[in-house]
DNA sequence: AGCACGCCGACT
DNA sequence: GTCGGCGTGCTC
């Protein structure tokens, strides 16, 4: 029997099966999806079974039997290893990486090597120069940590040994199995045995002693105990547990125990809010979706505040009832407890929440409950698209135009793409929610493509927030240089008169603080990266945002030694400070970066607020979603435009997104919101109709953009990134690239390039790149393979790296 | 990626 | 004369 194995060694000469021998032991086990340990070469690595066959076309001879089982039942189920396979053909990445994204980061393998003293040699001939190194057993357990903290000439001298196979080395492929472990205690032995073990227990082995009585004393309690809890109740120490273990009077065990990281909190159950007539038109084409069991991509659009949610939670539900599963997908930065509370209050215990707030351990347990069948709801960010269910009934994804569903690196998957795919296989409905859908998908409604939903009207016939758009120019012009409005001003003195609570967006893109000379224009730039460094004010240097490079501030300009270097952008720090000016008593809660880096800050910052200790809470992406507090009525935009001249075709949809989104903040509830946005292009429609909440007219006006610049969602697009630590190397493979493309691929595909990328070199690496505009390419992929295949041996022996982004979000 | 094999310069 | 540099090629 032959087992077909992709091998955790992501490269391009390894991207393939390879076979191996299955042990007779392990043919009842084995079966696609587990993962083995497997030598491979001189070493050992652990891979993934894709297939069983009967036979090898491999020279069988050559075919090594496979070492070990690392798993007894797969942990990727037949439908999710089908999907790696088309993953990595969409993403042109390495198999191994896309099925490593499948699992919970606890479950990726470690390297590790193991040192033993060789067996041949007596205790007399062990050189006296290694010695040290093993000073109880003949072992060092693991080379890693040795290493860590040996100096370079034990190391050297380590080697040595090696070398003249003195010391032998074992390669361990580790499963770091964050389980969380339970050292249980069990008795061994009947009661009469214990009294017996006393007598035999000499006099001097006071704590012995107190054990074996403990345990007699309790025989008819108990006869497991947890170790910590024994320790504690016996008193005694874990040395004395271990003296009773190696006479086999008890044994001891570890035991995985399940973490739950909502421990503790109760939820109280919530029931089915009634919906309104609109909710109940969009629902129900979803429930015929569910009882039909036909695949169907739902787009809702639903304005702010119009009950998306509820939606969802009444879908989930009738799927609940089907006995099947459903997974709902949410940026990471609005998975917050907020939002996770209404899951948990309506679904109880049959959820599972995966984010990473969590700690690795805690999200392998989460991913458990869901391969063992323990829930049937998951909850998450992108990553949780590949929850391992079996009985998938529906995919949720809110906010579907939010970048963060699509991975950054490989595989540079699309959350959206994965969950339509999965949806077809299940014949279930996917749900993309939001109130401002992505340009690409709400296209595709408008074809049919899609099914369209809306919700135009808030719940309880909340009104929309009054928006007024200020232009600052003309604000400038009358004399006001501070960089809030009258009207801002005036608005967060009335808030605060009325006791009512402001929400100040700053959106920090675009606005880095950084540092110039006054005379000359100098600006320090990294010397690693073309781009000028950033200042913190926390520990008063300069640093490179993208190698993490550190600098001290020159008092003096070094190219005009003049001494007027100063300090410019704005920040939320400097935000705070001219508010404080103006309301020298207010109280501001800032969310940024500085003040939310620690773990459960973000929650803890937003509780007080809620709790009314802060009348503005200040912050830049970060408070955009989610917030819900019903004492919220006044929202300030501090600069609309600060994103909308990025070099990015998207910059304008994603401004009209963030100033939607942010607006929606206010008045959700009883209270009237109203929303005031600083801007220098007040008459730019991204901004403009934020102010008449009119995603249609948005839509019309930014399809025509798109149309006359080729951009999505008329073509696709495809982004080539070459780098080098070589110039004439980056430049030049980069252009052959491109008219390799050119010659290709069809005469109504656009290949552009080569062009240096926005920021030309990142730690010392120079960056180009190529981009391909397509609207039907079938020879795509396979150009796109020959050019790796191509470069393959150029990018083994030297710097060269090509990244291949299919449907790029990020144009930088 | 690792790791071994293999062919040319500075050292015991 | 050997040790060791890292170029090249393979892993079932």
């Amino acid at each position: 029997m032959i087992a077909k194995v992709i091998v955790d060694v992501a490269v391009n000469q390894t991207d393939r099966m390879f076979d191996y021998l299955v042990p007779p032991e392990f043919e009842q086990t084995i079966v696609p999806g587990i993962r083995v340990n497997v030598p491979f070469g001189p070493r050992k690595v652990q891979g993934f079974v894709i297939a069983i066959a009967e036979d090898s076309e491999y020279d069988s001879s050559k075919i090594k039997p496979l070492a070990e089982l690392v798993d007894l039942k797969p942990p990727l189920t037949e439908e999710l290893l089908a999907l790696s396979t088309w993953v990595k053909d969409n993403t042109l990445s390495f198999h191994v990486t896309v099925l490593k994204t499948m699992l919970p980061a606890a479950m990726r393998a470690k390297y590790d090597k193991r040192l033993s003293i060789h067996e041949s040699l007596d205790e007399g001939e062990v050189p006296e120069s290694i010695q040290p190194f093993f000073p109880e057993t003949n072992e060092i357990e693991s080379w890693e940590k040795w290493s860590k903290d040996a100096s370079e000439l034990d190391k050297k001298v380590m080697m040595t040994a090696i070398k003249e196979e003195v010391v032998l080395v074992t390669p361990l492929v580790k499963t770091s199995d964050s389980v969380k472990k339970q050292q249980i205690v069990n008795l061994m032995v009947s009661k009469k045995d214990l009294e017996k073990a006393i007598e035999s227990t000499p006099s001097r082995a006071i704590k012995q002693v107190k054990l074996l009585e403990f345990f007699i004393s309790h025989f008819e309690d108990e006869s497991e105990y947890t170790l910590t809890a024994l320790l504690e109740k016996a008193d005694v120490s874990r040395d004395t547990v271990q003296s009773l273990r190696k006479k086999n009077l008890v044994s001891i065990e570890e035991k995985a125990i399940a973490r739950d990281p909502y421990e503790g909190r109760t939820f109280v159950k919530s029931e089915p809010l009634p919906l309104m007539e609109e909710q109940q038109t969009a629902l129900d084409p979803i429930l015929d979706s569910i009882h039909q069991e036909n695949h169907q991509t739902f787009l809702l659009r639903g304005v702010t505040g119009s009950g998306k949610t509820e939606v969802y939670l009444q879908a989930i539900d009738q799927v609940l009832k089907k006995g099947k599963e459903a997974i709902v997908l949410v940026p990471e930065i609005s998975l917050t407890p907020q939002m996770v509370t209404r899951f948990k209050e309506r679904f109880g215990s049959r959820v599972a929440v995966l984010h990473s707030a969590l700690s690795k351990g805690e999200k392998y347990d989460e991913w458990q409950k869901i391969r063992e069948g323990k829930v049937d709801v998951a909850v998450g960010a992108r990553s949780a698209i590949f929850a391992p269910f079996e009985k998938l009934g529906i995919i949720i994804i809110d906010e579907e135009h939010e970048t963060s569903y699509k991975q950054e690196e490989s595989p540079r998957y699309h959350a959206r793409q994965v969950a339509i795919k999965r949806g077809e296989y299940y014949k279930a409905p996917i749900i993309l929610g939001s109130a401002t859908p992505s340009l690409e998908s709400y296209a595709r409604a408008k074809k049919g493509v899609y099914t369209l939903l809306t919700m135009e009207n808030r719940v309880n016939h909340v009104k929309m927030p009054e928006v007024s758009i200020i232009d600052m120019r003309e604000e400038l012009r009358s004399g006001n240089r501070s960089m809030f409005s009258e009207s801002l001003v005036k608005g967060i003195s009335d808030r605060l008169e009325k006791r009512e609570q402001t929400v100040l967006f700053l959106n920090r893109r675009g606005y880095s603080s950084f540092i110039m000379c006054r005379d000359c224009g100098y600006v320090p730039q990294c010397d690693h990266c073309d781009i000028s460094l950033t200042y913190h004010r926390t520990n008063q240097s300069l640093q490179c945002h993208y190698c993490g490079h550190s600098e001290t501030i020159p008092s003096i300009c070094p190219e005009c030694q003049s001494d007027s270097i100063r300090f410019f952008g704005t920040g939320t720090q400097k935000v705070e400070e001219e508010l404080l000016k103006v309301f020298p008593e207010i109280r501001i809660i800032r969310m940024d970066v500085d003040t939310t880096r620690r773990k459960g800050s973000h929650e803890k910052l937003l509780r007080q607020f809620g709790e009314g200790k802060g009348d503005v809470l200040l912050g830049t992406q970060m408070i955009a979603k989610g917030l819900d507090f019903p004492n919220i009525t006044l929202v300030g935009v501090l600069a609309a435009d600060s994103m909308l001249h990025l070099p990015d075709f998207r910059s304008g949809e994603r401004t009209f997104q963030l100033l939607t989104q942010v607006s929606g903040r206010a008045g959700r509830h009883l209270k009237p919101g109203e929303v005031v946005v600083q801007t220098y292009t007040p008459d730019h429609y991204s901004i403009e109709d934020v102010k008449s909440h009119n995603y249609l007219s948005f839509f019309e006006k930014e399809m025509g953009i798109r149309k006359q610049g080729g951009y999505p969602p008329y073509y696709f697009l495809v982004i080539i990134h070459v780098s080098s630590e070589q110039l004439d190397q980056v430049v030049s493979v980069t252009e052959k690239i491109t008219h390799f493309l050119q010659r290709e691929l069809s005469d109504q595909t656009f290949v552009y390039g080569p062009v240096a990328s926005t920021i030309p070199r990142i730690k010392d690496r120079y960056r180009y790149q190529c981009m391909i505009k397509y609207k039907v390419e079938p020879k795509l992929t396979n150009t796109l393979q020959e050019v790796i295949k191509t470069y393959q041996s150029e990018t083994t022996r030297s710097s060269l790296a090509i990244h291949m982004d299919m449907n790029p979000y990020m144009m930088l």
